[in-house]
DNA sequence: CCTATATTTGCACTATGGCGCACATATGCA
DNA sequence: TGCATATGTGCGCCATAGTGCAAATATAGG
């Protein structure tokens, strides 16, 4: 059994705003769906050309993207190819459900709200 | 040809916006951290008091929150306790995550050398 | 060096949303 | 009924951020 005060710092530590504000934009989720739709990295143009915004505003979502860890960028001539971090990611969503899991002994609050 | 779209089905259903744009406000994310953080509900007055924001301000927060399914309240005389949703948070993180998974080029290598 | 293509950035506009205050609503109790 | 406590809502203020357009930057090729 763990104390109660020290139980959540897991929790603390992968439940960072700033990347679920970042995913929580409907622009930036339909290209994370895009990047995970195809192997291998997409250009910035092949993105907006499947996306009724301006190109400028793909290319700032995805900066967005890439300063929270979510996608990464490899410069490749005139191009800049994107591409979904995806093990990071899943690392980060895995954890994640970890901690709340063990903060969150669901049996436990399922004994307590009898009633 | 749009035979990505076959591959990312399950992700478009887990990766919903409102969710992730609910967890995403920093406030927002303070609440769930003090949901977490103890076990059993705790009304609006009581998580209020340990926020530097209005009473009026965290009441619409936990409407956010419990929109989006990520906690539900109860009605308890004239208290309204809340409480973190927390399996059913728990369970569209790892679906997430699966999801995303099976989108990434390595994994879906690791599935095929696994058959 | 000049041009073409790809991406980024400056700028202004606008929409969204968090915030506090005041007030309304809901519930319990005397 | 009347009052006190707890929570939700209407309203306006203001900061943030998404958007498009135009200009700036980066890179490859002639």
């Amino acid at each position: 059994m763990k104390s109660r005060t020290t139980c959540c710092r897991d929790l603390e530590k992968w439940l960072e705003p700033d990347t679920f504000r970042a995913l929580g934009e409907p622009s930036r989720a339909a290209l994370l769906m895009l990047l995970a739709g195809t192997p291998g990295p997409r250009t910035v143009g092949e993105l907006a050309a499947e996306l009724p915004i301006d190109l400028s505003v793909v290319s700032r979502h995805l900066k967005v993207l890439k300063d929270v860890g979510v996608v990464t960028a490899e410069r490749r001539g005139k191009e800049v190819r994107y591409r979904l971090a995806c093990g990071d990611l899943v690392h980060m969503l895995r954890n994640l459900a970890d901690a709340l899991e063990s903060c969150c002994p669901t049996a436990a609050i399922e004994l307590e709200v009898r009633r």
